[in-house]
DNA sequence: TCCGAATGTCAACAGATGTTGGCATCCTAG
DNA sequence: CTAGGATGCCAACATCTGTTGACATTCGGA
């Protein structure tokens, strides 16, 4: 057996992940305030106190949960016709891969903390992604501010506040309909 | 001096009113669970029970305060090509009128009630003045849903989540980008 | 095998929150 | 002028929240 001190698996690391993943599904659920420590507890089936123990405090086991990489593709290897339809179709579907997003957006629109990790993922993962595209030009920044503004306005309606007329839509046409939205962002 | 029951000004309607505006401010700042009842009555300077007097309850009072008319023009009177600058203009001058949009959206994303009063808003209001313009094609609905979504995304990035490249944006830039897109939706 | 660290449970604290009832004060109708 | 309702304040309640510390149990290396 290898030493601890050198990455073997310890036995807290299950209850660690248990912890994380039943956060991120309270957080997604209830938003940050009304997802309480002891709800997150029970879920993941361990006593509250191990939370504290693991992550320190509610701020730490949110900041813990609401880990997320968007994974953006390379718009480079995207050919410039279609890059409108690639942005909505990976965002549609790295959303419903997990609820971590969900999570974070729900929490981003009271908790401030969650709002400053919302602003650091437009600020190195987005940005950068459609830097690419957009060129350096005067207003790339602004125009990176409307992709994500439209993006994130679909998340808003369909996930969190589940308008009918948005959460009836089929992916494929929200896809067909937001991408041309974008690619007139993009591509001018 | 007239009757009481008869429509005079009571004395309590300015007490009233002072809450309904603080809680209006609270609530765009804060989300409903951190807007105290406490940190309300502190800022109207009344006592936390005359909250309970006067609202029953603290979802009284959000339904009182969250009471939002977005006052939508009549589209048909607009010419075709300018619909959609049209409607950004009207939503972003709406919005920066008074916060209680902005009260409403916060709550809305933690909030069951707020949510449910966000989608009688849509169906209500944004829907019924689109209608003239979309008409009863298939998708209609649908592409109402698309101008919520993107209309929504502006708020969110600009007032709640405050995305620096958004928030930079002039008025006038916001209008000259956005418009041709809600344009798009409007009149293919 | 045995000891110390890791892991987990339990009970409790201090503070905040929505809410309630009692009591003082003000205004006004009769 | 005066009684009764409107208006307001104060203190307290039950509950929930994040958090803490003490104690039990389990595990792994010597």
């Amino acid at each position: 057996m290898q030493k601890r001190t050198q990455e073997r698996h310890r036995r807290s690391d299950a209850t660690k992940a248990a912890i994380v993943a039943a956060a991120r599904e309270r957080f997604a659920a209830d938003g940050y305030e009304r997802a309480t420590i002891r709800a997150i507890a029970a879920q993941a089936r361990i006593d509250p106190a191990m939370v504290m123990r693991y992550f320190g405090s509610k701020e730490g086991l949110f900041a813990a949960a609401a880990q997320f990489d968007l994974r953006m593709p390379n718009l480079a290897a995207v050919p410039r016709q279609r890059l409108g339809v690639a942005l909505v179709t990976h965002f549609l579907e790295r959303w419903e891969e997990d609820d971590t997003f969900m999570a974070l957006l729900r929490a981003a629109a009271t908790n401030e903390p969650a709002g400053e990790r919302m602003r650091a993922i437009f600020a190195s993962q987005v940005a950068p992604a459609l830097a690419p595209v957009l060129g350096t030009s005067a207003n790339a920044r602004a125009r990176a501010g409307l992709i994500s503004s439209q993006v994130l306005g679909l998340a808003l309606t369909r996930y969190v506040l589940r308008l009918p007329a948005v959460v009836a839509l089929q992916r494929k046409q929200i896809v067909e309909q937001v991408g041309p939205l974008l690619q007139a962002l993009l591509v001018p």
